[in-house]
DNA sequence: CTCCTTTGTCTTTTT
DNA sequence: GACAAAGGAG
């Protein structure tokens, strides 16, 4: 086995493969690689068997890669080798165990909107406003409470005399109940529920240590509660440990990562031998520096400094220009210029703080005929007309599923209206039925009588499938849905870009579920639901498509590209105003390891670019440059420090063309009106629908639209958007 | 029961 | 501006 490739800190890494170690690795410094190493040898050299390592990576991406480099190493097939997300290693263990927590084995897993659409049903039936109680908090707490292992018995006694918590206490309670009922587990509950198989079963446990005797974990530092429990208990038999991050990379606290997992690693497991590899391979020089000299600004890190033998490299670029729209302007004319001198699209990613962000960055992505692909934003599983077809498949495969079954009922339309729906969630409650026994039995529901029919033809219908299970393919299965329902048929009817676009989006998930059911061992319908649940946008990266990325800095940890845009590099966006807001120091160091993040995605370039004004939840907001901008010493920006970004009114590059996105339909709705014409000018009257009819004082242009002036009298003088506010010029 | 319009809230980031 | 929920008409 070739170790020389290997510098010395690398080398120890992989050599060290008894005991705890903690390998600290900076950005761009070959952990992927050490971890490969480091497999494989255990493989190789101590002749450990493939089925006793269990690797957690970070993405299922990373994880099918990680395994595909060892198996090219030794050049043996490692089947049984577990190497896989938290989540999914769960759902494994779970999947032969989770009966003796008084689930069914076939439980299906809740995504975010199922988890809200069930937290409302419990609200509904506890009575209580969700304008009060908003949803999405009463959502978070649950899920941080998960991440602790705070059960809802548990939280209910912390809640003590608070009546806040008490209330969510209540929802907490019912919710999970009505998860156990539907046979359903939501993401949390994935980790949760394992640590608590393992603390209640410890024979289930040792079975498991005895499997895993060598364990990694990569990206350490964004590990929550939970998740370090599970490796905890999973560990402590034999305590080959060996887990690899960077704390000036964690980025995850608001989904529970807990920074001091990283921090005390060496206080939880005392002998543990620490690594640091300090030496990167990624980046310019120049880019380097920018990073560290941003990252210095944190206090309470682990002590290291990063450094790389890279030539210097290009200087690095921050632009200034006066809206969104020109600093997308400006980003599609760069590219443009990198492709002339070599670079390819796919060496490129854009990169912003907030989804929102894209859509501008898309348009004018477009009118300048460059190929790009998004990744985040809305998911693929995440579209309506895919929901819908997942809840069809969820039904079939689960019939306790009752959000599946709700979701669907009446989608195509059937004439079962609300007010049926809600009949059969009142019986299905007083009575304890599953939500479709009660189809079955409508007949004999007084109150259902009228509709009884139709919901039995609806019953019967999924139970046909459910026969037809066993005997079809997957495909056929979601042909034959698409038939029986009508489905297809009427968004055939419907004939219009918005349907065309749905079923374009189908016939993808058709080819997704037939290339599930050639690629795995054993395809399954509870199978196939499971990779859905589980899969990441990012899990789509694909390196033979020749177009841009696009996407979140979140998205982007874990990658690399030769060449940068970070956008929107202003106080209020990034860092986020919350994170000002908060008042908390810790917010935006948080923020400021997003941006090193960002920064050291660079190989060769890095572009900055931030905007005077931009349009944030339909109105217009000023924001000063990034102060991560200006913790870059001036220097490194080249000779000029700041430059700005004029476009001029007929850049040949933004014609009208449409260009044609590869794999993904991406929803965008084209074209913008660049110039939306104003039916007025200074010194008219308008009328608003408000503040009724006005003077007009000022026009000053603002992106697509116009910001003007308008004096309402006794109203006042307001700054209105002439688009937005749809104001009309009137007559005296 | 369905379709259409209006209203209000929202967003940081995601397995 | 986007989307869901609520309200009103047929």
């Amino acid at each position: 086995m070739k170790l020389s490739a290997l510098n010395d800190m690398q080398q120890k890494a992989v050599l060290q493969t008894e005991g705890p170690v903690l390998i600290l690795a900076g950005a761009g410094s070959g952990k992927t690689r050490v971890l490969t190493h480091r497999i494989a040898y255990l493989i190789e050299e101590k002749g450990i068997r493939p089925q006793q390592i269990l690797a957690i990576t970070f993405t299922n991406k990373a994880a099918q890669e990680m395994k595909e480099r060892v198996e090219a190493q030794i050049g043996v097939l490692c089947r049984d080798m577990w190497v896989s997300t938290f989540h999914s290693t769960c759902v494994r263990i779970l999947r032969m165990n989770i009966d003796k927590l008084g689930y069914d084995r076939s439980f299906v897993i809740y995504d975010m909107d199922d988890q809200k659409r069930l937290l409302k049903e419990c609200y509904k039936q506890l009575n209580i406003d969700d304008k009060a109680w908003p949803l999405a908090s009463t959502h978070n707490e649950i899920s941080s409470s998960k991440d602790e292992l705070i059960s809802p018995e548990e939280y209910e006694k912390q809640a003590g005399a608070d009546f806040r918590r008490q209330k969510i206490a209540q929802v907490y309670h019912l919710y999970q109940k009505k998860l156990q009922g539907n046979n359903a587990l939501d993401f949390d509950d994935l980790i949760f529920k394992t640590v608590q198989l393992f603390t209640l079963h410890p024979d289930v446990l040792e079975y498991y240590q005895d499997r895993f005797q060598y364990i990694m974990v990569d990206e350490y530092q964004d590990t929550n509660t939970s998740q370090y429990q599970l490796i905890r208990l999973l560990a402590s038999k034999y305590k080959n440990l060996c887990v690899v991050g960077d704390d000036d990379q964690s980025i995850y606290k608001f989904r529970g990562a807990n920074i001091h997992n990283i921090l005390d690693f060496e206080k939880d497991f005392p002998k543990a031998l620490v690594i640091k590899l300090e030496q990167n391979y990624r980046c310019s020089k120049s880019i380097l520096d920018a990073a560290n000299q941003v990252i210095s600004n944190n206090r309470g890190r682990k002590a290291k400094t990063l450094w790389t033998d890279n030539p210097e490299g290009t200087p690095i670029q921050k632009i200034e220009t006066q809206n969104e729209y020109e600093e997308a302007e400006y980003v599609a004319k760069q590219i443009i210029e990198e492709i002339e001198e070599g670079r390819e699209y796919k060496h490129i990613a854009l990169l912003y703080r907030t989804n929102a962000q894209s859509r501008v960055l898309e348009e004018k992505l477009i009118r300048a005929n460059i190929p790009y692909r998004l990744y985040g934003g809305v998911r693929f599983y995440e579209r309506k007309e895919i929901k819908d077809l997942i809840a069809y498949l969820r039904t079939i495969a689960n019939p306790s599923d009752d959000i599946a079954v709700q979701r669907i009922i009446n989608v195509p339309k059937r004439g079962i209206g609300n007010t049926t729906v809600d009949r059969i969630i009142e019986f299905a409650h007083t009575e304890a039925y599953d939500f479709f026994d009660v189809l079955l039995a409508a007949d004999e529901i007084p109150v259902l009588q009228r509709a009884a029919s139709k919901l039995k033809a609806f019953a019967n219908m999924m139970i046909s499938f459910q026969h037809q299970v066993p005997h079809i393919k997957l495909v056929e299965l979601v042909e034959q849905i698409l038939k029986d329902t009508g489905y297809l048929q009427e968004l055939e009817r419907e004939n219009t870009d918005e349907s065309e676009g749905r079923i374009e989006n189908i016939k993808e998930f058709i080819s997704k579920v037939a290339d599930y059911e050639q690629s795995a061992d054993e395809p399954s319908l509870s199978g196939l639901l499971e990779e859905i649940s589980l899969v990441a946008d990012i899990d789509n990266y694909n390196e033979e498509n020749n177009a841009v990325s696009l996407m979140t800095l979140h998205s982007a940890k874990g990658l690399e590209f030769p060449c940068v845009f970070i956008t929107g590099l202003e106080e209020g966006l990034f860092p986020s105003y919350m994170s000002i807001a908060s008042g908390d120091e810790q917010d935006i160091e948080e923020e400021r390891r997003l941006c090193y993040v960002g920064i050291t995605r660079a190989e060769q370039q890095i572009y900055f670019t931030h905007a005077r004004s931009r349009m944030v939840r339909g109105n217009t907001q000023y924001n000063r440059m990034s102060r991560f901008l200006e913790e870059i010493p001036v220097y490194l920006y080249g000779e000029t420090e700041e430059k700005e970004f004029r476009p001029t009114s007929n850049t040949p590059i933004f014609q009208q063309n449409k260009v044609n996105i590869p794999t993904r339909k991406v929803k965008i709705d084209m074209p913008t009106p660049t110039h939306f014409q104003l039916t007025f000018e200074e010194g008219d009257q308008v009328k608003h629908k408000k503040f009724g009819q006005g003077v007009v004082l000022e026009i000053r242009p603002a992106g697509a639209d116009y910001e003007v002036t308008v004096d309402f009298g006794e109203k006042g003088i307001k700054k209105l958007m002439a688009h937005l506010s749809k104001l009309q010029k009137a007559d005296h």
